[in-house]
DNA sequence: ATGTCC
């Protein structure tokens, strides 16, 4: 495969996507052709985002870029196997979801008193973010969020019992993007546009030490409720985690690769022999995967499905008569109301193209059907 | 995405 070019630009880049929405191209070009963006790839799920689309990658030399990293820093998946037997988890499933919902604060809530976390102090961090983390960090700490952040206990092929989290960095991770993304505009207000930060400067070197820290809180963050998640099931059914099997991948943040700053924005990090988790949607469940290596893609695949179109939209055009008796027949618990219409199968691509798609990207493990979901 | 505006 060649990789195609921007006439504008002469750079090298790859669209993995079809069906790109115009905004979404517009928002990825303007990128490369910034002098400091010397490559780039646009994922299958790729859509339009804020400054830059979700599911872009792109190389940049000598300065991040707050709004390509975008505003839930850190967030990403854990998946975990367990010796949970598939057909306990069916038959308790209800006492399971109750449990789990008791157990693990969603949506806006948070926890009571704050949650433990020895790094905490030990990670390198600025002034602004510890004062964050003191006023009220640790408390996000264990809590799964809302949008399309979930939890996911599913079966793979083989019959083994899976516990699969999306969550972020909560609100440290939005304050914090908030912060350096008016440090790097020009009139001091977060606003859309390409406007980074050198990494030699002070802000810079600041935005990647609090990156850095957020990404750690994140992962925390999702450990921390596989944990009660696994102890909700336990409480209800025989078995535990097997902990040395966990796989951690975040899909927004920047890494240096090469000298470059290698920026992921709902893109999922896939060197080769890297495993990784790609959710699909509420009915069809995630896929483990093996990354590939692929330079043309900046060694990344998709973050998941990818959206076919925006919430207010799918509450507005999904039934949720049929959306209801898809999961039903599937024998799947999970909150299917109005409220989570916007989390519907048909809200999303079909997750088998997707994989489809990106077929040089990754290589599928396993593939994780639900039986349990838990949203925001 | 975000105790949804310090």
């Amino acid at each position: 495969m060649k990789l195609k070019k921007i006439d504008a630009t002469g750079k090298p880049y790859r669209i993995f996507a079809e069906h790109l929405e115009s905004q979404a191209i517009d928002q990825f070009v303007g990128a490369m052709q910034l002098d400091s963006v010397l490559k780039g790839a646009l994922m299958p799920d790729a859509h339009s985002g804020y400054t830059l689309p979700i599911g872009a990658v792109v190389a940049v030399q000598g300065m991040v870029y707050p709004s390509f990293v975008g505003y839930d820093i850190g967030c990403g998946m854990c998946a975990m196997k367990t010796t949970f037997r598939p057909a306990d988890i069916r038959t308790h499933a209800p006492a399971i979801f109750k449990r789990i919902y008791e157990q693990l604060p969603v949506g806006f809530a948070h926890r009571k008193t704050p949650s433990e976390w020895g790094d905490f102090k030990r990670l390198d961090h600025t002034p602004h973010l510890k004062k964050l983390m003191v006023n009220g960090g640790l408390k996000q700490l264990g809590t799964l969020g809302s949008g399309n952040h979930f939890v996911e206990v599913g079966e793979d092929e083989s019959g083994a019992v899976w516990i699969v989290i999306h969550s972020g960095s909560r609100n440290i991770g939005h304050s914090v993007a908030t912060h350096y993304l008016k440090a790097a505009s020009p009139d001091g207000r977060p606003r859309e546009g390409f406007f980074g930060l050198l990494t030699d400067s002070a802000a810079g070197e600041d935005y990647i030490r609090d990156m850095a820290y957020c990404l750690a809180f994140a992962l925390e963050n999702r450990r921390q409720i596989m944990h009660v998640v696994a102890d909700a099931i336990a409480s209800q059914v025989e078995g535990k985690l097997i902990v040395s099997s966990l796989i951690n991948r975040t899909h927004n943040h920047a890494e240096k690769t090469g000298g470059l700053w290698i920026h992921r924005k709902g893109a999922t990090h896939a060197e080769d022999g890297m495993p990784g988790v790609i959710p699909g949607n509420m009915r069809d469940g995630s896929f483990i995967v093996r990354g590939k290596g692929n330079p043309e893609s900046l060694s990344s695949s998709s973050h998941g499905a990818g959206r076919v179109m925006g919430r207010k939209e799918a509450k507005r055009k999904i039934d949720l008569a049929s959306f209801a008796a898809d999961m039903r027949v599937r024998g799947i618990t999970a909150k299917v109301d109005r409220h989570t219409l916007d989390e519907a199968p048909g809200a999303y691509k079909d997750i088998h193209e997707v994989m489809a798609m990106q077929a040089d990207l990754v290589d599928v493990l396993h593939h994780i059907r639900p039986i349990i979901n838990i949203k925001g």
